[in-house]
DNA sequence: ATGTTC
């Protein structure tokens, strides 16, 4: 049924009026492109976006970012606010089963062509520090039980704590690396079990270790808040909780199921699975939950210490490198913030925090620009970096587009990929790639994705948020 | 995303 009511409000902005069980209308950012990719999906992803604004105490519209597609409950690329005091739920399916997955760059204060004699050598250093693929583990650092816990406790600080690490990468992480609320003892035995040899690699599917350049500035100004300056080269880590968070999300979904219908809570679609904010099984998830967001801000710290390394293997000591944290931000979550005077818990799933300048929790350095906003690409053409804005604030409780979205499954890409070679292909434009397995790459080949260009474009014409580079890759490590 | 069907 291809029945989703909506209606254009300005250029890239639509809305679905409430309707039937909706509780508040739906708000999404499109583009033409976007939108006949929606009608192709039969709707599939707004339907679930219509589904998100039934649940209760929801604030405001249920929200969709452009890069916005199919997701297990809530569509990816979903934002969705509930009401603590209202009866506003939480739901394991409006974060994700990768909690806290996220993004972080790194700057040097290389160019391009400083990298370039070093460019092979560099490429199999960060294979080598950095473990990827499928059950990826670490066999150089063993955490005890107790250590481990310590690190869903304390989060990027626990590694810095360790020596892995600068204390100045911590004021450059969302929430400063470490959610509160977080209590281990609230995360399964078979989580932490799952987790702890996993501290410190990338995984699979979508996740990445690229090094990249920047190739092109569009505003200066932010440009420079962030240090960021044409042919400079920079790092970026994409990857979250691995089978830690994944686990905490099936334990939850599976008792949530039980707590809806305990509170009386009408699930349109089961995997919609919610319970109170304030109830004992919705605070047990945020508590498991911030443990596991912790746990994934840790990974990327134990993998920023690693690329340090990596780069002194292939050659370049710390002073001329320079490697620094710009910014770490997640687009999994569900966190506590505030919006015109009222505390709301700001569910994010494949959406990014993009808080504007002035706003809280955004480091000095960038207090006038806003905090950065880092929208990967795919691996064959670029990624962006945006600033938050004023917009975000009012309109999408501080949100904005995490990345370029799939335009092909993994099944189709898998299949349009095998006559082809693409890591010789990418070889051939510059790009070197290292991957565990053929098949992840030629599942995540550049066609699989959109242009993130074209998200980039409606995230900006739409005013929440603001294109300030773009980077281009130079190495890639996959899964 | 995921010890990719504990």
């Amino acid at each position: 049924m291809d029945n989703v009511p909506f209606e254009r409000l300005d250029r890239y902005t639509y809305r679905i009026p409430r309707h039937g069980k909706m509780w508040v209308d739906a708000v999404f950012y499109a583009n033409d492109e976007i939108l006949a990719q929606l009608e192709a999906e039969g709707y599939a992803s707004l339907k679930q976006l219509v589904n998100v604004a039934t649940l209760p105490g929801i604030v405001g519209p249920a929200l969709a970012m452009p890069d916005i597609h199919w997701g297990y409950g809530f569509p990816i690329g979903g934002v969705a606010a509930f009401d603590p005091t209202a009866g506003g739920v939480v739901s394991p399916g409006g974060v994700g089963f990768d909690i806290n997955c996220g993004v972080r760059l790194l700057t040097t204060r290389l160019t391009r062509e400083d990298l370039e004699p070093r460019k092979t050598r560099l490429a199999d250093a960060l294979y080598r520090r950095v473990p990827a693929g499928v059950g990826s583990a670490r066999r150089d650092v063993r955490w005890s039980p107790k250590d481990l816990k310590t690190v869903l406790r304390e989060g990027a600080r626990a590694l810095v704590a360790q020596g892995f690490g600068e204390a100045a990468d911590l004021e450059r992480i969302e929430s400063g690396g470490r959610l509160p609320l977080a209590d281990p003892d609230r995360v399964s035995a078979r989580a932490l079990e799952r987790g702890g040899p996993q501290l410190g690699t990338l995984g699979s599917g979508n996740h990445f270790l690229e090094v990249q350049y920047v190739d092109e500035v569009y505003d200066p100004e932010a440009a420079e808040a962030y240090g960021l300056w044409v042919g400079q080269v920079t790092v970026l880590i994409h990857t979250g909780s691995r089978g830690l968070g994944h686990q905490v999300c099936q334990d939850y979904v599976e008792r949530f199921l039980q707590a809806a219908r305990r509170y009386g809570i009408e699930l349109v679609d089961r995997q919609l699975a919610a319970a109170p904010i304030e109830s004992p099984e919705g605070q047990d998830y945020l508590h498991a939950m911030a443990a596991a967001a912790n746990f994934a801000f840790a990974n990327r710290q134990l993998i920023t210490h690693n690329v340090r390394l990596a780069f002194e293997d292939a050659g370049f000591l710390p002073r001329d490198h320079q490697l620094r944290v710009l910014y770490d931000l997640a687009h999994n979550n569900a966190k506590f913030e505030e919006y015109a005077g009222r505390r709301v818990l700001v569910h994010r799933k494949g959406a990014t925090r993009a808080f504007g300048p002035g706003a809280p929790d955004v480091p000095p350095a960038f207090r006038t620009v806003g905090q950065p906003v880092l929208v990967p690409g795919d691996m064959g053409r670029y990624s962006f970096v945006l600033a938050g804005t004023p917009g975000a604030m009012t309109r999408t409780f501080g949100s904005s587009c995490h990345g370029a979205g799939r335009q092909m499954s993994r099944h189709k890409a898998k299949k349009a990929a095998r006559k082809r070679n693409l890591i010789a292909e990418l070889e051939a434009q510059g790009i070197l790639v290292r991957a565990a397995s053929r098949a992840t790459v030629d599942e995540e080949m550049p066609e699989a994705y959109k242009d993130v260009a074209s998200v980039v474009d409606v995230v900006h014409g739409a005013g929440i948020g603001k294109k300030v580079a773009r980077l281009r890759p130079l190495i890639v490590v996959k899964g």
